[in-house]
DNA sequence: ATCGACCCCGCCCCAAGGGCGAAGTCAACA
DNA sequence: TGTTGACTTCGCCCTTGGGGCGGGGTCGAT
């Protein structure tokens, strides 16, 4: 039962080690809110006691945690604070790993000085008209995985009732997919053409094209070897005086949970001008 | 000798999976200037082979390097680049063990449940009139602990030719010093008042005060403790209806380099309105 | 000549404040 | 009671790395 001492705002934030302007933001956007605020003068007026909450926020604040997550933590019960920080924390070291990685592909193929498409042999191939199952969605990288695999067995099962798949299933990447940006991606699974109608599930037809292609295993699927993967067929298109026509696919041939490492899992293809297309 | 394509910037956005605003903005930047860039139309035109620097600069980007960092990494030779790289991330990977220490740091306060103040004895006592040799700069914390030693060294010389130091060594942060703070720092030797004037470094007086004070170990000195312990005097403040009129301190009594780990060598104090104050 | 597709530019917006200047407020002092 | 000086508020512009939108210029093809 102290009784409370009012601080004015240059005091509190002296005393709480933040700038009166932070200060000042903090009580517009509700993660500390004066005792008193004053309507005709606008001056704010803090208790003594708010000067525990002022350093919790310095705290989350230093260790980057948003403006507006900080407000939700404030307002929500103090037992759901620390699962709240634990959550957020958790993908703030989610997103940091993902930067490494691509600092560690980086490295490679900077200090390697190799270029990555000697490492992956780059070739090229022809793909006929295919009838496909297809499925699209936004799908952040959090739960890409998991996506390709339910939707990979939804489109087994109804490519089944009419025939089974025809050739391996592919992953179609119309957007980028990392921490800030989700795709869209879309899973499709081929089938014959001519029992398309009785499908239960959307389908399309992707044009005859070419491609350029690696292929890659069950180790080399996992990140950092994916984007060297990747880099390499970019890199030999640039280099071939192709163009690409189109957005990057995986065709998996294999299960790539389980098996040998070195085992073939999957090719990157990126569609191309052909031969004689131009 | 592969003969280059002229790609407009839709297009070649789209190759290097850029938006061709982020394009415009590293035209502007210098990160990568489009080969041809007519000054009447003001349409750009990209070089097939400038796909390679895109797609760099997509990668930086995605780790998170600065877009002036990059356009200094693209200016720079080569051979180069690999440092720099490395340069930047060892940087960012302090920063976000910086962040990790806060995060641990809190979680610690908070899921203990326990105040830290009760992990750690607070005291008062009252601090007599002092001269100081003193030294005030701009550091950054990845030279404090570097700075704090010079410092003390050649004060602790200086003071030798005025009969020695007459207490412990003392360092004042008048602002934080963390990633993005550099204090400013002070350091401090308390000398005999009587040879002030003959002391080749600036002096200073400090007035008598009282202090909140904790006691740490070698081993506390140390992220993430060290912030418990000011935690610690700054929550016990609050609850004592103190005021804390001066920034915190720290006051080393014996060599925190080396020696037992649980040996007491230093108090974290802030001074605050003594008890006849008011 | 016209059309559609493409492109450029400029403006406003985000987060989390920093910095500045004008103007209002408060408290102490004469 | 007035004045002064310290303090406070508000509002505007700046930062990074773009996203989004609208107006208007440009390109190639018909």
């Amino acid at each position: 039962m102290t009784d409370s001492t009012w601080l004015t705002a240059g005091v509190f934030a002296q005393r709480a080690r933040l700038s009166p302007k932070a200060l000042r933001l903090y009580a517009e956007n509700g993660l500390l809110v004066p005792e008193k605020w004053d309507p005709q003068s606008g001056y704010r007026l803090y208790a003594s006691e708010q000067l525990r909450d002022a350093r919790l926020i310095r705290m989350l604040r230093r260790a980057g945690m948003p403006m507006r997550s900080v407000a939700e933590l404030m307002q929500a019960p103090r037992e759901q604070r620390d699962s709240h920080i634990a959550a957020w924390w958790s993908r703030a070291v989610a997103e940091f790993n993902d930067r490494r990685t691509v600092v560690e592909h980086l490295s490679q193929v900077i200090t390697g000085g190799k270029d990555s498409y000697t490492m992956f042999p780059v070739t090229t191939r022809r793909v006929p008209t295919q009838t496909l199952l297809t499925e699209q969605d936004y799908v952040d990288v959090a739960r890409l995985s998991d996506w390709i695999v339910q939707a990979g067995l939804r489109q087994l099962a109804a490519a089944a009732a009419v025939g089974g798949q025809t050739a391996a299933s592919i992953v179609i990447y119309h957007g980028d997919v990392s921490e800030d940006s989700d795709g869209p991606v879309e899973s499709a699974v081929p089938i014959d053409p001519g029992r398309a109608i009785e499908a239960t599930l959307p389908t399309r037809v992707e044009p005859a094209h070419h491609e350029a292609f690696v292929t890659i295993s069950r180790a080399q699927i996992r990140y950092p070897d994916i984007l060297s993967a990747y880099d390499a067929v970019e890199a030999w298109i640039t280099r071939s005086d192709l163009t690409q026509t189109g957005p990057p696919r995986e065709y998996y041939f294999a299960d790539p949970s389980t098996g040998p490492e070195d085992e073939p899992v999957a090719h990157i293809a990126f569609p191309v001008s052909g031969p004689a297309d131009s």
